[in-house]
DNA sequence: ATGTCAAATGCAAATGATTTGCAATCAAAA
DNA sequence: TTTTGATTGCAAATCATTTGCATTTGACAT
């Protein structure tokens, strides 16, 4: 259970203010462990009558710090996700349903490619996901 | 050196009928072996007057049959390159500069993934794309 | 506690990539 | 060459996201 508390620190670490809109938009990301979009977040927050551009812009900002990482399922919009622990996930592409994943040996292949790579050394960030079919969609 | 002849081939295999605008999005293609969007192909075609939408239209369908690939640059629009060999990409976060790499070790991770996977078993297709400075935005 | 001020928010409008509807044109099969 | 469905162009619509600007508010100093 995430305390409100934890929140106001997630904030104050980052140096943003503590409004009730972020620390809202926070327990959203810390309800649903999956990726999520704006509008995801506007409807979970129709009672708080938050305005979804105040959702584009809290959503950036923290992505720039670090708060959150924009996941990439080759969806309509943007996803995102507390950046916690490294992982990935695998998307249903007939349902959309998401799974996580740890796996990921990203490092090894990091040093491979930039031994042989003549213009990059610097590597510092990697997508990597997986598509198919979930186990209810193939028996369609 | 591309001709004519091999481009007409690839529509044709298709199930698409040849067409001037088809076989110069092809051509395109075949001279740009980093991934495009539609913006630039209209760019290029400047002088064959091709409006934008069929660009649009050429590129989905495109996909759709295999003859393109949609590559995940991050970037605001969407990028193609012809799906011949399996490959991925690094790009600077900074000029946007994209360098291919053959190194991917799919098969080992998607293995793994799916034996720890109890929602999954069919992975069709994975991104993975690495993200970083080049030796020149480094330096800045 | 209260005033101050930059930061945060809301609202309306703009943006920009991509899509859609429809009419005109064209490639390819008969 | 005729026919017909596919292809293209043009204008307008869409949809996620961004921007400008006025108003509000959180946090710090008084």
């Amino acid at each position: 259970m995430v305390h409100n508390h934890d929140l106001e620190n997630i904030l104050k670490i980052n140096g943003f203010k503590i409004t009730p809109t972020r620390l809202a938009i926070l327990k959203v990301f810390s309800h649903d462990c999956e990726p999520i979009n704006a509008e995801f977040i506007f409807k979970k927050l129709k009672k708080e009558k938050v305005n979804i551009v105040t959702i584009y812009r809290t959503l950036t900002s923290f992505e720039n710090v670090g708060i959150l990482k924009h996941v990439d399922l080759q969806k309509d919009s943007a996803y995102y996700e507390l950046s916690g622990h490294h992982h990935h996930h695998i998307i249903c592409t007939d349902c959309g349903m998401v799974e996580g994943f740890e796996v990921c040996d990203i490092d090894n292949l990091t040093d491979k490619v930039l031994k042989n790579s003549n213009k990059f050394n610097i590597i510092t960030k990697h997508s990597l996901e997986l598509f198919g079919l979930c186990k209810k969609c193939v028996i369609k």
